[in-house]
DNA sequence: GAAATAGTGTCTGTCAGACATTATATA
DNA sequence: TATATAATGTCTGACAGACACTATTTC
């Protein structure tokens, strides 16, 4: 049990743990959950499509967040409004190149907000996902299931939405991401109780034969910060 | 961008990253939850009362898992039967040592499973915890927030009570757990929907001078496996 | 006015919690 | 029989979902 106090870990007695960090960027593309892959730049698979993600870099992320936000904006391109843990993944046999611990982090953000022609980068819908190297398929169905979970009591899902939305069209992206309807009276009062939106006033869509819909605005303390409610926007039980 | 293929992660362009598990083990004493800590063996803070834990042993342990598992066995005398990730703590400043990583368990014991006399083992009231080295009190923070939110829709508090528990003993365990009274008849049902409880037929506790109390065990199938209901054991909202 | 979608009023079934009642032990 | 706790029956208020109705636009 070696390892001198106030020295950086041995390789002898304690090798060296390969230490990243992925992100799972979740965005919504025709009314459908697609994750954010970009090209690998490097082997193992090289070229191949993966999760955005990398190496710690100890000199200059403060904390792996810092390492995923990082990640995003040199291989996404995006500053994610929402970036949280997720959980981690590790052990001897998920890299080929030793003893690996990633530590994984999710964000949702609108389809807008994506770089448009960037190189490398592309969206796959999360029910017919190509096979990804590594444990990352795990993770992206781990980060989905969380986005599902929290999507039923909090206001996660204005992430996937503009900065501006009616209330028809925040159904649809809740009802997408739940995979299910939503009662449309039931979703009223619930983002009445989140208290996430303020109307604009005077601000209608007019978008067909028909009565325009107010259009809303997050308020801006939940800009970065979820809200929540007790009881869930029962979709499910 | 250096990192050979195949090759232990480099010291020099990624120096490397400590990488350590803790295990917050909660346990229920006198009707309080408790943390169990044990006295660190070496520098730094070697003495203080920490959380069970430490280095991954990348020849040993085959997942983060494992080495959890193994830092509850050696440091604590336990072994779980429920263990499950909560979060990872990083950065560069959390450990003199250098940029650290430490992914953390969490598990849930009942009292009478614990070494009896072990030294250096002691159990600390969440309410009234000494100051903990490192981020080890932030842990024990989210591992009860963790646990007070699981026990509300599951059979989590099941692994605070020994083999053979009465209704109203598991009440009286979630009540402690989750900080407040349950009502009685709310608390049946569920328990009754939650299906993780056969009653031992003819087996009652006669344990004073009232009506003696059925006895329950745990359904096989729920011995490793948490049971849940959609809506929750609603203590609160 | 017809058609289409936005938005609201109201009823009902479900369920959590309150309260009351019955059951079973000891003293 | 008194007392204490276990266990269950029943009522009620809150709320999610269903349904119907009104509102407002274009054609």
């Amino acid at each position: 049990m070696a390892l001198k106090p106030s020295s950086p870990a041995s390789t002898t007695e304690f090798p060296a743990v390969i230490c990243t960090v992925d992100v799972v960027l979740l965005t919504l593309k025709d009314q459908a959950l697609h994750v954010v892959l970009v090209d690998r730049d490097r082997p193992p698979f090289a070229g191949v499509p993966a999760l955005p993600g990398g190496f710690v870099h100890v000199q200059e992320d403060a904390t792996a967040w810092h390492a995923a936000a990082r990640a995003l904006q040199e291989k996404a391109g995006i500053v994610s409004p929402y970036l949280e843990q997720l959980a981690t993944w590790s052990g001897a046999k998920r890299d080929s190149r030793g003893w690996s611990v990633s530590i994984v982090y999710y964000a949702v953000v609108a389809f807008e907000l994506l770089p448009a022609d960037r190189p490398g980068l592309r969206t796959a819908p999360i029910d017919s996902l190509p096979s990804l190297p590594f444990d990352h398929g795990e993770m992206v169905a781990t980060a989905v299931a969380r986005v599902r979970t929290k999507s039923q009591y909090s206001s996660l899902p204005i992430y996937l939405c503009g900065e501006r939305v009616t209330l028809p069209q925040l159904q649809a992206v809740y009802e997408a991401v739940l995979g299910e309807p939503i009662n449309k009276v039931s979703f009223r009062r619930k983002i009445e109780e989140l208290g996430m939106l303020e109307p604009i006033a005077g601000e209608t869509t007019m978008a067909g034969a028909h009565r325009p819909a107010q259009v809303y605005q997050l308020r801006p303390q939940y800009r970065r910060k979820l809200s929540v409610v007790p009881r869930g926007i029962n979709a499910l039980g």
